[in-house]
DNA sequence: TTCTATT
């Protein structure tokens, strides 16, 4: 068995990559890296493209690991704000570089959130892999339980594949919940400038996973999906996010969801969907919880 | 009548 055992402390290993954002990452091969939290003591392997981990501390572990593929990315010391260019040149290029193909990929983060908590670290990397080579896969876990929160951070091997994974996987259907698959906070700035200020501060909510412009939907058919809801609703505007709740409590079950719309306008008029039927029921359509008092 | 959600 090619099973190798390695032990890493954070101290004897945060000078690879002292300040990268209390992780470390640490090249386990010619052709792979491995990223892991400083509090993670050891690990091993088995095969390249099977990690496990053993945790000496459990109850510290926030965040785990990594995964490693065939091929070797380079992990480039800064980030040089230079995009990938796609197939994007109007014939007029004029700088080829055959000989050394310097690696313009850099690699890209992605947050990925609303994932069932069966979903773990291989699952999300066979989500993944379709799309481009996956550097490291974490998932967020409780610290006490380390059962997943539901979310997670995948790092693609170039922005080019981190957006076609984005494009196939965000608002799929993962076990009945829509995943989201989102640049990381610090690759979405969206904003003009990146001042390293906004960096080290705490990470500012600017995804919008909900509005304030809320609807109950009560006694919804058993195979509802949030997709399914998503259309019918969609007639009114726009529904920014749609979620199927299951209850089994005493012994009825229920089923429903909740519904954001981009406006208050929209959500009111869905409301008129009240009493009428979906797939086979009598829809309840109720606003959501108003926040209206301080 | 719910919150699996930015290391």
């Amino acid at each position: 068995m090619a099973t190798t055992t390695g032990c890493l402390t954070s101290s004897s290993s945060s000078s690879l990559f002292p300040n990268d954002r209390n992780k470390i990452t640490a090249p386990i091969s010619r052709t792979g890296f491995v990223s892991f939290s400083p509090s993670l003591a050891s690990f091993h392997w088995s095969k390249l493209s099977s990690l496990s981990l053993s945790l000496s501390n459990p109850a510290r572990l926030c965040t785990i690991l990594a995964v490693v593929d065939e091929e070797a990315v380079a992990v480039g010391d800064e980030i040089n704000g230079e995009d990938v260019v796609d197939e994007n040149n109007d014939g007029n290029d004029e700088d080829v570089l055959a000989e050394e193909p310097k690696k313009k990929a850099k690699p890209c983060e992605l947050y990925v959130c609303n994932l069932p908590r069966s979903r773990d670290i291989p699952e999300l990397l066979e989500m993944f892999k379709p799309f481009g080579t996956v550097i490291s896969v974490e998932v967020s876990r409780n610290s006490e339980t380390g059962i997943s929160r539901g979310s997670g951070y995948v790092t693609m091997d170039s922005i080019s594949s981190a957006k076609t994974a984005i494009a196939a996987l965000d608002g799929s259907d993962v076990d009945g919940r829509e995943m989201r698959v989102r640049f990381s906070v610090d690759m979405v700035s969206g904003s003009e400038r990146r001042n390293p200020e906004t960096l080290n501060s705490s990470p500012k909510k600017i995804f919008i996973y909900d509005s304030p412009h809320k609807l109950y939907i009560g006694n919804l058919a058993w195979a509802t999906k949030p997709e399914d809801l998503r259309n019918h609703f969609s007639q009114f505007g726009t529904v920014v996010s749609a979620r199927v709740l299951y209850d089994r409590k005493g012994g009825k079950n229920r089923v429903f969801a909740f519904l954001s719309f981009s406006s208050a306008a929209e959500r009111d008029a869905s409301v008129s969907l009240n009493g009428t039927e979906f797939c086979g029921r009598t829809l309840v359509v109720r606003k959501g919880v108003e926040r209206t008092e301080p």
